[in-house]
DNA sequence: AACAAGTTGTTTTTT
DNA sequence: ACAACTTGTT
């Protein structure tokens, strides 16, 4: 098992039972399941539909693999999302007990993370790079524009989130800078030349200063198998058999390393459905799933339709949905429960009255007996959820919240954070830059000087405290100079150094946060993370690539997680279930997006996205949808119910009006 | 050069 | 509603 999915996973060290479990494999399987389970050689599609056991057939498959005498280190589980990779490995967990811990799994970014500190310096990777999250990619960025000057144009240059978008986009959707400039961002395409400049000067910085960011990732591990035929047969040798789950979401890099990973042997199996692909917007192509078959002409193929989820009910109106579609689906979901409420659409005066109904809706589920954590409110995009969590609070439910903003995120963590990379890496030029400019006396000009100088020392403590005697009252410089001899002055772990730093730090935060109680808060939280890590590196790594669930909120702490109502994206739902789900907003130009509407591609993809949310549903589905919303963009009243519905017989679905 | 105040623009979704 | 960018003041 690989570091990042021990973090994950706090589960007992393995020991060497051979298997002590008796799998009745025909029982607890229908025919479809059981023959994807069973077929182990060769590459195998299976067409997963939704609720329809796919991860069950992974986890059987992984404990038939291991029953067949296949150690478990040789299995390798791969996915897109960490929930993906958690919910799978955990499940494994339960059924077969800590034999499975050595089974190699987690998203392909975590995978790659291990792989090329291991292998990568086969191309020339040093194996203490730093991985940049997104703002870190954007602050380097940052420094490149202005370095250049490219701010001060008299017709506006893309600022530096853009950038990064576009940049990325080039790389996931494999597609040329240029042609992702012309068609996307023709209003840009006078400063084409800039901005491949720009790339380009971007990626020379990251190489040299040992700088991946997640994009990075990916594409260092495919040339890393491409280029290096014996780490390649390596790890096809370790990897002997690969499954890779929500293959719908995968893009061209992340099918081609799957490709490449068993290129020795062929066993794979990849799982997806069509019908939920909801990442395109990062590269990922429903047709990459339909891809399978070419790349592997001997493939079998296994469709999976018994829906064991939801009641036939809620199946009518999913199926309904997505037959609509103007891309015709490969399945149609049935399943045997057939009795159950039918979902309801509801209307609601306002935003506010949506909250309120979903408050009461919860209360009297829950007075009847069904769990809080068993209920979620899906949106289409995080601020969705604001007033609906003031208003949970006033009633003091608890909650949840899962997609949007990461708390690792936000300014005052990436502030700390900043301080504990140039103790790992003292020529972070990025992160010196962020925390010089918070102390008072020093702007962009003075930090730039302190960080040129920083670079040509070795001793770059010195360094600082020649400056802090230059700077004029400069008192908070001597803190921080203070602060770094006491960190370097004795060993000790990312908590203790933490909280050195927090000292330091804390004392900023009023004069530059109105909040900062609360963002001590998530300090706070913060810290207690740390304590699982005995190494910095290691610390740092997860923190970029497993950052903690839950987003930033002023849920209770108190609360055990099995108390919480689920608030998510539908994004973060994916794979998920519950008893009973609530789709807020379901307004069209809220969801549809506005934004989607001159772009059938993409009003398919919010298509396939109802999907997703609704079919989350066991037993209880609710969209709701505030009416009179005046929209600034449109410049009108948003007033009609989600688009996904029209043309659906009305029989259907109940409709409700909120009532005072 | 740094900081404060005022202006403009822009809205997903994840690693 | 908020963050990025611009302009003006010390």
């Amino acid at each position: 098992m690989n570091d990042h999915s021990q973090y994950v996973l706090k589960r007992p060290a393995p020991e060497s039972i051979p298997h002590p479990f008796k799998i009745e494999y025909e029982k607890e399987l229908n025919a479809a399941q059981l023959a994807a389970v069973t077929a182990l050689e060769g590459p195998v599609l299976v067409i997963a539909g939704a609720g329809s056991g796919k991860t069950r057939t992974l986890v059987y498959r992984v404990a038939r693999y291991i029953e067949s005498g296949l150690p478990a280190q040789n299995l390798l589980l791969l996915t897109f999302t960490r929930k993906a990779a958690q919910e799978m490995l955990s499940r494994a967990g339960l059924l077969l007990g800590t034999v499975c811990d050595r089974v190699a799994g987690g998203t392909f970014h975590s995978f790659s993370n291990t792989i090329l500190r291991r292998y990568g310096s086969a191309i020339r990777i040093d194996p203490s790079f730093t991985i940049l999250d997104r703002p870190d990619g954007e602050d380097v960025i940052q420094h490149l524009r202005n370095a250049r000057g490219l701010g001060e144009r008299e017709k506006r240059f893309p600022r530096k989130s853009t950038l990064s978008d576009i940049f990325s986009a080039s790389v996931n959707k494999a597609i040329p800078l240029e042609e992702v400039v012309l068609t996307d961002y023709p209003h840009f395409s006078i400063h084409l030349e800039e901005i491949m400049d720009l790339e380009k000067a971007y990626n020379d910085y990251k190489r040299q200063r040992s700088l991946l960011d997640y994009d990075d990732l990916l594409v260092q591990l495919q040339e890393l198998l491409e280029d290096h035929r014996e780490t390649r047969e390596h790890l096809s040798e370790i990897y002997r058999a690969i499954m890779v789950d929500e293959y719908q979401d995968t893009n061209k890099i992340q099918a081609r390393v799957a490709r490449l990973l068993c290129a020795t042997h062929e066993n794979i199996m990849v799982v997806g459905d069509d019908a939920q692909s909801i990442y395109s917007f990062r590269g990922a192509h429903f047709k990459n799933i339909m891809d399978f078959p070419k790349e592997f002409p001997n493939a079998r193929i296994f469709k999976l339709e018994e829906n064991y989820r939801s009641t036939q009910p809620i199946l009518n109106l999913t199926n309904e949905i997505i037959n609509r579609a103007t891309e015709k689906y490969t399945k149609h979901l049935f399943t045997r429960q057939k009795q159950g409420n039918p979902p309801v659409l509801v209307q609601a005066e306002n935003e506010n009255w949506q909250s309120r109904f979903v408050c009461q809706r919860v209360l009297e589920l829950r007075e009847e007996g069904v769990p809080l954590q068993d209920m979620a409110v899906l949106f289409r995009s995080s601020h969705h959820s604001f007033d609906l969590e003031i208003e949970l609070v006033k009633h003091g439910l608890p909650f949840i919240k899962r997609g949007g903003f990461k708390f690792i995120e936000t300014t005052h963590v990436k502030d700390v954070l900043a301080h504990l990379r140039v103790l790992q890496n003292p020529r972070d030029a990025v992160s010196w830059n962020r925390l010089l400019l918070l102390i008072e006396g020093v702007g962009p000009k003075k930090s730039q000087n302190i960080i040129t100088a920083i670079l040509k020392e070795t001793d770059w403590v010195k360094v600082l405290k020649s400056q802090s005697e230059t700077l004029a009252g400069g008192s908070v410089l001597h803190e921080l100079v203070r602060m770094f001899e006491d960190l370097l002055a004795s060993p000790a772990i990312p908590a203790e150094q933490l909280s050195r730093i927090y000292s330091y730090y804390t004392p900023l935060l009023p004069q530059r946060f109105d909040d900062y109680p609360k963002r001590i808060r998530d300090l706070e939280h913060l810290y207690a993370i740390t304590e699982r890590y005995l190494k910095l590196d290691e610390f740092l790594s997860d923190i970029a690539l497993e950052p903690p669930n839950e987003a930033v909120s002023d849920v209770e702490p108190t609360v055990k997680e099995t108390e919480k109502l689920i608030l998510s994206t539908i994004h973060s739902a994916k794979g998920l279930e519950w008893h009973s789900v609530f789709i807020v907003w379901a307004l069209d130009g809220k969801f549809p997006s506005m934004y989607s509407f001159d772009n059938p591609e993409e009003m398919e993809e919010e298509r396939r996205l109802m999907y997703v949310a609704a079919t989350r549903a066991k037993k209880g589905l609710y969209i709701i949808y505030p009416v009179n919303i005046f929209d600034k963009v449109l410049g009108s009243v948003l007033s009609h119910p989600t688009r996904f519905l029209d043309g659906i017989p009305r029989s259907l679905y109940n409709s409700w009006s909120i009532v005072e």
